[in-house]
DNA sequence: AATTTAAATGCAAGCGTTTGCGTGATTTTT
DNA sequence: AAAAATCACGCAAACGCTTGCATTTAAATT
């Protein structure tokens, strides 16, 4: 029935003017004059005119939009990833449209080609953990498209990307133990090639060798983040000839998993065995056996910076028609947060 | 330069053939022959040929897009929504837009104009807790855009929506509760216009008559779900004449603050005083002073039966020219979870 | 009053697709 | 062999909007 939306003909044909008058009164374009101009403006308020996004994305090319693509919208680093995201998006005017990887390469490259489609002016990625290949994101350098990856990074050159410097956070927190006493410190880390675990690696032997001790690389050992591999990774430490008294855990939610184990073979938690963690969850501090300090890693504002950085690639591809070889690396600072629970 | 992609326009020149028959030869039309039908798509393959979505949506009138608008995108509870959202979308070809309206009316109603700008063809919504005024909602109606709410409804007739039935879920907790020997029980509950808080309310009544105990309505404080007045509610509770020896709370957020409110008064966690919530944070396991037990509300389900239904509506719409009224009601059982923790 | 200048508006193309309808060419039916 | 049906394709309109340019109208200048 009235399925059909006013749009700018409809104006012009009550108003007996032309579709460029109507488009231009309502833009407030000088050429108009004022008396037109407000008789259009007013005719389009009451009959509820709403010009149709589609066809002016369609007819700019541009939409306005970005898309996000991250592994998981339910982990608590994402969603606020995201939300930061939404945020600077919104604040200019722009919408996000987003997909969940699940960690799967397959499905990154697939929403990455709707994205594609959809003609989103820019993308924000946060890629798979097991991400290999990185064809389909070189793909979008051909098409154009600007691309700023956050938190979880491809090893390419020549890519815009926000990350949070773990490097210095790691310091921090391996110096923390040290000043608690710790000698002998282990490390639960991640996926051996993502970049958050190249770092942690860093980071620790740094600290290790700025201290003048020497690093035992079988005090460093990667999992894939599952509990199982948790579970090994902490008998694997905890049985080794050189018990560590302290380990460092990839993030809280590995820690839960960590210290839930060690439990279970009667270690007093931060008394026989200690740990400190990454991502700063606000639970910790509600935990009964929690780490002494995480990591905290700022993904809102991770997530505000790359859309941020995003917005400055449009601007800028706005005046120059030599794409010009800059790129933006943002590193935040991370910060060690003590425990204040007990 | 090479800034224009691959177009229908070009395909057919290059091949000398008409534009619709390279239309209809990438949609495997049964009126093109076999022969021109490879020759094109092998040629749009070779150049890369993409379809211009905007163009398409454009003219279809239609985005295969869902809009999602929810309060925040950081709590735990929406993230796993908006994940069941995504995951159903993208097992049906839809892409999701979306933003987060802060718990802020203004916003959201913005919000519902980008969306209906950017022509979704459907939108999910879970109000911001101080909402109102419907008038936006309404216009959707008008503009035939169907609407699913869900988990946070507006008190309006004739719309679709899941939810989470919290009743049942509540009577549960409290007889949990009176097994447990617990006859005076208090419950911190939120917003008073808040759907969520009316069920939760709901439920304490009937549990307490079906017990045959009489409803106190002092012993059933709101909130606004803020530290201080969580602090507040808790202290009155725990001042009040019936002291009760249990808490409901709102959720495990609610439940964090309250418990340390108590024990910042030196009462002893589920012994002098005990706790049941709802949300079932998995940190509730490792807390260290945790709710007894937690009512999960499911939230990821809730978010993929709402875009199942939003879906439904699309198809219905197809085949019905007159819109009919029936209205979509979708309750979810929540469910008690004891804590295994201890 | 004639001419130049400025202001206000209209024309029409174009953005990339889809799709109803028309039209030769080929095949099938009687 | 003529009529009918089928096949393979092209034409052109439509979707709603923006925008360069042409055109009309009004105001300013001489």
């Amino acid at each position: 029935m009235e399925n059909s939306l006013p749009t700018l003909k409809e104006i012009a044909k009550q108003l007996k003017i032309s579709i460029s008058t109507v488009s231009r009164a309502l833009h407030n374009h000088r050429s108009i004059g004022l008396r037109t101009r407000l008789r259009v403006q007013e005719l389009a308020k009451e009959i509820n005119y709403e010009p149709n996004q589609t066809a002016i994305f369609f007819q700019q090319r541009r939409t306005f939009t970005m898309g996000v693509i991250l592994p998981e919208l339910s982990e608590a680093f994402f969603s606020s990833a995201i939300s930061g995201i939404e945020d600077c998006a919104y604040r200019n005017n722009y919408t996000v449209i987003m997909g969940q990887s699940h960690d799967s390469q397959e499905k990154e490259k697939l929403l990455i080609e709707t994205m594609k489609n959809h003609r989103v002016d820019g993308l924000l990625i946060s890629i798979a953990k097991n991400t290999t290949h990185y064809e389909h994101f070189e793909s979008l350098k051909r098409y154009n498209i600007p691309v700023v990856f956050f938190d979880r990074i491809p090893n390419m050159p020549n890519i815009h990307y926000v990350a949070c410097d773990l490097v210095s956070g790691t310091i921090e927190a391996i110096n923390f133990l040290f000043k608690k006493g710790h000698r002998v410190v282990g490390m639960i880390n991640g996926p051996e090639k993502l970049r958050a675990s190249k770092e942690r690696r860093e980071g620790y032997i740094q600290a290790m060798t700025k201290s003048r001790l020497k690093f035992d690389p079988s005090l460093v050992v990667n999992t894939d983040l599952d509990t199982a591999s948790i579970v090994e990774a902490t008998k694997e430490l905890l049985s080794s000839k050189r018990r560590p008294t302290a380990i460092v855990t990839f993030n809280d939610y590995v820690a839960l998993d960590a210290i839930k184990y060690a439990r279970s073979k009667k270690l007093r938690i931060n008394k026989d065995i200690s740990f400190v963690s990454y991502s700063n969850q606000p639970w910790n501090s509600y935990s009964a056996f929690p780490p002494l300090a995480s990591v905290e890693q700022f993904p809102y504002l991770q997530g505000q910076k790359a859309a941020e950085t995003l917005l400055e690639l449009f601007n800028k591809r706005e005046f120059e028609t030599e794409n010009n070889h800059t790129y933006y690396k943002i590193i935040l600072e991370s910060q060690l947060v003590l425990n204040r629970n007990r």
